[in-house]
DNA sequence: GGTACCTGGAT
DNA sequence: GATCCAGGTAC
């Protein structure tokens, strides 16, 4: 896709601002004759992360084709169109789209947007529509409206998060579940009825819920994620801990944090290699050197996935007859993570690893990261501006 | 039953 | 800041 226009960024940062997720395409001339577009890459991830369409399970052929409803917006217009996609039975069967009737909206290298909203694809002409002046238009037009009501409904849930949260921060503080150092957050999934998981997926309709004390500046979990076995030198968890691993008390263990700016005390180091899109952890054993990899892609999708929307819910942690009790007190939302940040804080020593390896005295590994953990100031640099809730209200 | 995730910490 | 750590479940 060609570079984008200031003008053109700028309608993007509306729209993400009024919490439109999009993917862009550009038609060529080709592509608008034949009335055929390629669904690039992004394209792809974007159909895939909304639960919209998969073309890895898609097998080639028209048979095989699947049409999606879908709205052309023209401003104060709109086109009911429809979308297929498919994957043609010549070559690879490389992915494609086509809305219909786009040809009587879209020049060639127009940049075209695309959202989904009420089980079907909104289509704009993010080139040649004026986004903004529709947005604040007094006049009500059909994709002020279509904004206003992705907005609402992104918003939604939230609100009833923050709702439920009042609620319990209302009622004071709440005995302890587990005499845990996860317990803040055990207790408070419990009260909001989640039961205890090991989901990838966000906990509340798609909101990730991370508690902690606050009297504690420790870094906070991002997520858990292996390594990728099949790239990397070592093949598992147990043959890093053979390794690197020291006895302590009866436990064979390698629980240690690896940074990109400082050697561990076991030699590990980590750095990113931009050429081959890889995080790369390394040994000062000179015959071990690097012995396990993380594709970004890969790292940059777990972050999109789980992080969308977070709730970072700070607690009081208050004894009362010797039991832990919370206050919930604070959140702070933030949505969207910046993946090319993620790369930056790694570099930077702010994100680092945890491995948590051990084998106990009856000879089983247990693994339980590693853990990808950021440091407190690294929040407001991975995600876009944040907003803040009070719950003592 | 092992692996890969989840929930979070301490000094 | 570095070193090291905890109790859980799904499949």
């Amino acid at each position: 896709m060609r570079k984008l226009t200031d003008e053109e960024q700028e309608k993007i940062k509306l729209l993400t601002k009024n919490q439109v997720s999009l993917t862009l395409i550009e038609p060529t001339e080709t592509g608008l004759k034949k009335s055929i577009m390629d669904a690039t890459g992004s394209v792809r991830s974007y159909l895939k992360s909304e639960n919209i369409h998969d073309y890895e399970l898609q097998n080639q052929g028209t048979e095989s084709k699947v049409m999606i409803p879908a709205t052309i917006h023209t401003g104060f217009k709109i086109i009911k169109s429809k979308a297929s996609l498919y994957r043609p039975s010549t070559k690879k069967g490389d992915p494609r789209i086509w809305f219909y009737g786009l040809t009587k909206v879209a020049d060639p290298n127009d940049i075209i947007g695309i959202t989904f909203y009420n089980d079907s694809f909104q289509v704009f002409n993010l080139t040649k529509l004026d986004i903004k002046e529709l947005i604040y238009s007094s006049i009500l037009n059909p994709f002020q409206e279509l904004i206003n009501a992705i907005n609402t409904t992104e918003n939604e849930v939230a609100f009833e998060l923050l709702a439920m949260l009042r609620k319990i921060a209302n009622n004071g503080p709440i005995p302890s579940m587990v005499d845990a150092d996860t317990s803040v957050g055990r207790t408070l999934e419990t009260a909001l009825g989640i039961d205890i998981n090991s989901s990838k997926q966000p906990d509340y309709k798609g909101i990730e819920l991370k508690s902690f004390r606050n009297s504690r500046t420790n870094r906070k979990s991002l997520f858990a994620q292996v390594p990728d076995w099949k790239l990397s030198k070592f093949k598992s968890s147990a043959e890093i801990l053979d390794n690197f691993g020291y006895e302590r008390d009866d436990d064979f263990k390698l629980y240690c944090t690896v940074s990109a700016i400082t050697r561990n005390s076991q030699g590990l180091n980590l750095r990113i290699d931009s050429d081959i899109k890889q995080l790369i952890e390394n040994s000062d054993k000179p015959e071990v050197g690097d012995f396990v990899v993380w594709t970004l892609d890969k790292l940059h999708n777990r972050l999109k996935s789980k992080h969308k929307e977070t709730f970072w819910v700070e607690a009081e942690s208050i004894k009362i007859d010797e039991r832990e009790h919370f206050q919930y007190k604070l959140v702070e939302h933030t949505k969207k993570p910046i993946t090319s940040q993620f790369d930056l804080l790694i570099e930077q020593g702010i994100i680092t690893l945890d491995h948590l390896i051990k084998r106990n005295s009856k000879g089983k590994v247990v693994e339980k990261g590693p853990l990808f953990k950021i440091k407190p100031k690294g929040i407001e640099l991975l995600f876009p501006p944040s907003e803040s809730y009070n719950l003592m209200t």
